[in-house]
RNA sequence: GGGCGAUUAGCUCAGUUGGCUAGAGCGCCUGCUUUACACGCAGGAAGUCGCAGGUUCAAGUCCUGCAUCGCCCA
């Protein structure tokens, strides 16, 4: 055994990327296939290759890979399997914005040479990620590590098209969808966020074909769409326009003859109550359209800008055409009023843009029967979500589920896989790039232009990353997976997504557990975001607190699906808790000369013979290991790493280090070194998955000075400390009358401005307690500065008159301070009155409960037997108080 | 319009089968170079747990209504 040197202050930077290349080094976090164990498996959500990684990244990785480190260190063969996604939409937007920044675009380069500059992109962020995350500490399986465009992933995908399209799940239709002019693609309905603008409500009149001084008059809040009207409708029970229905009236600015329809999708309160149609650019209107046979005349080009159907407006762009076309109608007497009006818009969530509702032809995946059997899966209880209340928000959205537009107009993402023959029409699905057509072999073949919604192949990950549609031997051991750990914000666009295509592609469930986390926000509380740019490197943080310091702030008081404020204080205190637990470590290591064994063991497994401070810590420690795998396995991270935060600093360091120290001078004791060590090593254990680093450096330093707590390589292979042994209640009460006692001495001396280095005497007055206090004289000495300490075990043997000192009551234990050493009668008299006056107020409670005939009835034993307790200790205590008082 | 959540100390937040004489971090006040730690030590002040009802022996915790804020869906 040697001794070694610590540094004063915990320093990260020399321990971090130490200890993460020698875990690299050995393996551990690649698992070992067991068919004898069952094992525990998390699909890491993957980043976008879109930039770096953020906080939001930072807080997956700490709760996921305390989940990994503590099944693994469970002995669980443990996958943890990382991975990142090519973000279709997402990446290229910002690879056009670095080629605009650049000078050039999109189009100037060409789809080839645009392809190949994502692809740079791509590979030179997923190397990024990958070492960020690494300085997070995560222990995922890199030799696993996935993207989403890897060959695997990629067959996954048009597998899972191929037997769709076969099953007629997916198709290809002219329907409504969301478009984003900006970015010149079709969006999901997800994609679209919706947002209330105060804007106005404009009132037009049409014209009556057979009468034209008489009109119609309809609301709308996009004038510009009056140029793709083919109706105008109104409620068939509206009495109002009844003798109207089936008429025409004269569409202005183009003067298009055009029906009045009646159908009941039309609401009689909105504006006038007749509603102008604009089938081609409005969903609700798309639908009447359906239902009546109204033709569908679409006014857009995809940049926005008004098409040919537009007639004078062709060219201008929809809200320059909107303010033209109001002039227009006004000049024509027929803007009848504009009032204000507050509805909702929906834009690009990428871009911002407003996105256009207009009919167009895309791919589709039908939901409906998809979404059946993933409802099942969690009323049925199969897959768990947590927080609870989310349960709820997922199946409102399954149970009214709409179809999926699937394609996109982009040219990063996966093609989709169908062709289209130049000779004969025909349209060819394949999983394999086919050569010759299969009706007519021609060669003249075509794949689609579009590729697909990210969240496509997103939603295979689960199983496409474990080498599905192929039976290979990770699927077959690693799925289903254990736990879905994400944000709750991607609940629809994956979570639900995954559940649904995992057992369509698989007939299992993906996950067992989902378990979603808050929002990690910026001071302001604003969500964070690449397009936003209020993005804080992580990187950064661990520079300046440590990556354990960032792990702490982000894990303690994170409660599941709550949303957080990451703040400098929360780092901070991470900062300081790391260097707390490093001080108290080297304290132990420069104590230790030489631990043998045997002796070790048998001080650990011996206890009954120990000393109360040794029962008491080891009994704390006992109930922590016991609390703390219940929160882990309840996933209350935050509250099992708060839990151990309070054990080590409050308990251990503060108290039972400090007893130690006073044992340690005595070289006629029982050592504490073996509780010390032993305590210090279980807490490293318990803490490891949230805070690897310091642990395994600190773990390291104390097995190599006790080496035979070495049985492994790494903490990290460590055994977790699952089996608490017996909470020893005789001793805790013990170590609390004397830990209390000290207390209200420490708590008198600064009443009376004792200086604090001064000895005082002091009595203590332990009852039947005499002989534990006894064992306990030095320590009461030195850690409330008491000389000489006299210990009685009745007042009358006091060698101090209670008449004339401070009397302390703590526990039915009596501290009897005499005055001389103190003391100014006034203070003491206010100490007295203000104790006094609470604990008349307690009493009070205590009594009004216990004189309730239905609380002693009908409350549970234990808590009548607690107020019966704290009443008698209660009223003693007061009697002791009104009688010292008295006498000053 | 429908749904979900939040409201606890000056600030940020814990408090999971109701038993709480309600906690933490930061901040604040007083005092300390006590040989592990000033990223520290000792002590302290600070809350009618949003409001109003209800259930219960007992409500921060469960129920109803209201208010304010936030989010999701349409």
């Amino acid at each position: 055994m040697t001794k070694i040197e610590l540094a004063k202050a915990y320093d990260p930077k020399q321990t971090e990327s130490k200890w993460y290349k020698f875990w690299m080094e050995n393996g551990y976090f690649t698992p070992k296939i067991d068919h004898d164990k069952k094992p525990f498996v998390i699909i890491m959500p993957p980043p976008n290759i879109t930039g770096e990684l953020h906080q939001g990244h930072a807080l997956v990785a700490t709760i996921e890979d305390t989940m990994a480190r503590w099944h693994r260190m469970k002995g669980e063969p443990t996958l943890w399997l990382p991975g990142v996604d090519h973000a279709g939409i997402a990446t290229q937007f910002v690879v056009q914005k670095a080629l605009i920044e650049e000078g050039t675009s999109r189009e100037e380069l060409g789809k080839e040479k645009f392809l190949e500059r994502t692809w740079e992109w791509a590979n030179e962020h997923r190397h990024k990620i990958t070492e960020q995350h690494k300085r997070l500490g995560v222990s995922c399986d890199w030799s696993r590590e996935c993207f989403t465009m890897d060959d695997g992933p990629m067959l996954a995908v048009r597998t899972t098209f191929y037997n769709l399209y076969k099953k007629g799940l997916i198709y290809r239709s002219e329907r409504m969808i969301n478009w984003c002019p900006s970015c010149s693609t079709a969006l999901s309905d997800l994609e679209v966020e919706h947002e209330t603008h105060t804007s106005k409500l404009y009132y037009v009149r049409y014209p009556l074909a057979d009468n034209k001084n008489e009109f119609i008059t309809v609301a709308t809040t996009r004038p510009e769409t009056i140029l793709g009207d083919t109706a105008v409708a109104v409620n068939p029970d509206d009495k109002r326009f009844a003798n109207l229905v089936g008429k025409n009236v004269i569409l202005p600015a183009v003067n298009r003859v055009i029906p009045i329809i009646a159908d009941e999708a039309v609401d009689p309160s909105f504006g006038t109550g007749a509603v102008k149609m604009t089938p081609a650019h409005d969903p609700v209107d798309f639908e009447v359209a359906q239902r009546n046979n109204l033709p569908l005349v679409n006014i857009m080009n995809p940049d926005a800008t008004m098409n040919e159907n537009a007639g004078p407006y062709a060219g201008m762009d929809r809200f320059k055409c909107r303010t033209k076309l109001l002039a227009d109608l006004k000049k024509d007497g027929l803007l009848v009023k504009i009032d204000p009006y507050d509805h909702s818009v929906g834009h690009c969530q990428r871009c911002k843009t407003i996105a256009e509702p207009t009919v167009s032809e895309q791919w589709f995946m039908s939901m409906e029967s998809l979404a059946k059997p993933a409802i099942e899966a969690v009323t049925s209880g199969r897959i768990k979500i947590i927080p609870e209340h989310f349960t709820k928000v997922y199946l409102n959205w399954m149970e009214n589920i709409r179809d999926w537009c699937i394609s996109r107009q982009l040219w990063w993402g996966h093609r989709i896989p169908v062709w289209y023959c130049g000779d004969c029409n025909e349209v060819i699905a394949s999983i394999d790039t086919p050569q010759n057509c299969t009706k007519c072999n021609s060669s003249n073949l075509q794949q689609d232009p579009d590729v697909l919604d990210t969240w496509f192949s997103s939603g295979l990950w689960p199983h496409s990353t474990l080498g599905w549609p192929n039976q290979t031997e990770d699927l077959k051991y690693f799925y289903p997976t254990t736990v879905m750990e994400t944000a709750y914000d991607i609940l629809f666009f994956w979570v639900a997504r995954m559940i649904m295509m995992g057992i369509e592609n698989t007939g299992q469930i993906p996950f067992d557990t989902v378990y979603f986390h808050g929002l990690v926000r910026d001071a302001k509380g604003e969500k964070m975001s690449k397009t936003k740019g209020n993005v804080i490197n992580p990187l950064e943080t661990i520079d300046q607190y440590g990556t354990d310091a960032l792990r702490f702030a982000l894990s303690t008081g994170n409660t599941p699906g709550s949303d957080m404020k990451l703040t400098t204080q929360r780092l901070e205190a991470g900062r300081n808790f790391a260097n707390k637990l490093w001080n108290a470590s080297r304290f132990v290591m420069s104590n230790i000369d030489s631990i043998d064994q045997n002796a070790y063991e048998s001080a650990i497994n011996n206890m009954a013979e120990a000393p109360s401070e040794d029962r008491w810590i080891v009994s704390k420690l006992n109930r922590l290991i016991e609390s703390v795998s219940k929160l882990l396995e309840g996933f209350q991270f935050g509250e099992a790493q708060r839990e151990i935060y309070d054990f080590l600093w409050n308990e251990y360091c503060d108290w039972y280090i400090e007893l130690a120290k006073i044992r340690l001078r005595d070289e006629n004791t029982t050592s504490p070194l073996p509780i010390l060590v032993h305590v210090l090593e279980t807490s490293l254990l318990l803490l490891h998955p949230v805070m690897p680093f310091i642990t395994e450096e600190l773990w390291q330093a104390l097995t190599g000075i006790v080496n035979f707590l070495k049985k492994v390589d790494s903490i990290i292979i460590a055994p977790y400390p699952e089996k608490p042994g017996a909470i020893d209640n005789e001793a805790e009460r013990e170590m609390e009358a004397v830990i209390e006692i000290i207390r209200a001495i420490r708590n008198i001396r600064t009443e009376h401005k004792v200086e604090p280095a001064k000895f005082i005497e002091a009595v203590i007055n332990a009852g039947a307690m005499k002989d534990s206090f006894d064992s306990h004289a030095s320590t009461i000495e030195q850690l409330a500065r008491v000389s000489p300490l006299t210990i009685v075990s009745d007042r009358k043997q006091s060698p101090v008159s209670v008449d004339d000192a401070a009397l302390l009551v703590r526990k039915g234990i009596e501290a009897i301070l005499p005055k001389q050493a103190l003391f100014d009668t006034e203070l003491e008299k206010q100490r007295l009155t203000k104790e006094i006056e609470n604990l008349k107020g307690l009493i009070v409670r205590n009594q009004d409960k216990l004189s309730n005939k239905a609380f002693v009835d009908k409350a549970p034993a234990p808590v009548v037997d607690k107020q019966r307790t704290m009443l008698s200790e209660n009223q003693d205590k007061l009697a002791k108080l009104m009688e010292q008082m008295s006498k000053l």
